[in-house]
DNA sequence: GTGGTCTAGACCACC
DNA sequence: GTGGTCTAGACCACA
């Protein structure tokens, strides 16, 4: 996995972790990767998963049992979609709205863009 | 002007040069505010402001007449545009698509949202 | 390290790193001198040392790699030559041509000299 | 007359100046431009002319009849030749011996370079 | 520990 | 008046 330079590295493994459980592949009270497991994985330094696991931890989408590892949330896709939707429409969108229109664009343009991501990213 | 704390205040205040150029507010050789003066008027440091000015002049936005101040380029517009269409659709669009998808939407969803929204900050 | 009057500081250390990627000390993907480190070690304030990495950071001669520190390029040895060369065939050599017409020499006679200059400073 | 960022205005102005005197355009005695008049000529301000006249007359190469104007000194020759030897051996050159070796060029290099300066600006 | 940003204040050369 | 550079010191997010 490779990171942008726009965001925090620890954001950006959280958002990973979501789409895992938003796409329904990693499902409730399922162990997941321990911190150092998937440091090696990630190539990141511990410190930095470790970081994810809590911020996830206080999203309440994992949770924690002492010594054993860290757990997917009963209710944790619900958590992720509104983690995920929480600031989308309203602070994600205005920037872009107002980037589309200095830009002299419009939403029939990202129509072909949206679905060449799609079929890129997921298929 | 206020600022956000997600990003930095001299980029914050470039965008902001950009868009009165994009709007055409600005015309190209038009002189803008000395460092100083934008300085007090945003109520930043002068250094601040010289980040800002040094990072357009890079840009080719903006142009420096020695003693004298700086002013709009020629083909400010141009530049302008493809600065912030390059972000836009390289940092910016990735991630909107990826929450489109994950929270079941699509562009044609936007669109009425996209026009309300114009008519409300441009019109 | 001392410093002339007639260049900024944060270009002289530019240029000093630079020489030290073309003289092959420094190789690719090598770590360099933190911003603390090398501030305290020229005795110039942090901002300096820090002003230097991001123009070199600009003219894709390092790197950083986030909370770790900056890197030298891969291609480091070409960009830096690059720069230099670029610079110095603009800037430098029509200066040097100029003196050399008026003072009625020519480049046949710089020959003993600049052989005289390399055998006492690379050898 | 364009200038270049890397000099002050003032000084290139004066190199200018000296050059047609080290090419005997200028012959000593003679009255040169009013400080506006070389102003408008050049497209600068006056401040600035008045600044290079100044310099000019420190190194004894213009003088001035006040409320007549500026003159070519009697020896202005000799003493634009020294004002340009004076730095060029000994300040100049180990810097340009410098980038040559570091750029890994040599001085048979720069041979038709100056060949080619020469024809062009001074033919 | 790392870089990154910002403020405050100073000094300089230059137009 | 203009920009440009530098110092000192602070605070922050991040690895």
């Amino acid at each position: 996995m490779q990171f942008k330079d726009s965001q925090s590295i620890y954001l950006q493994i959280a958002d990973h972790i979501c789409e895992k459980i938003l796409l329904k592949e990693w499902k409730p009270e399922e162990r997941i990767s321990s911190v150092r497991e998937l440091a090696v994985q990630l190539e990141v330094n511990p410190n930095t998963v470790m970081r994810t696991y809590d911020f996830l931890q206080q999203q309440e989408i994992i949770y924690n049992q002492r010594g054993i590892g860290y757990f997917v949330a009963a209710d944790a896709f619900k958590k992720a979609l509104s983690y995920r939707k929480e600031d989308f429409l309203q602070k994600d969108l205005p920037g872009v709205f107002r980037n589309l229109y200095l830009l002299g664009m419009n939403t029939d343009e990202l129509k072909p863009r949206f679905e060449k991501f799609v079929q890129q990213n997921f298929s």
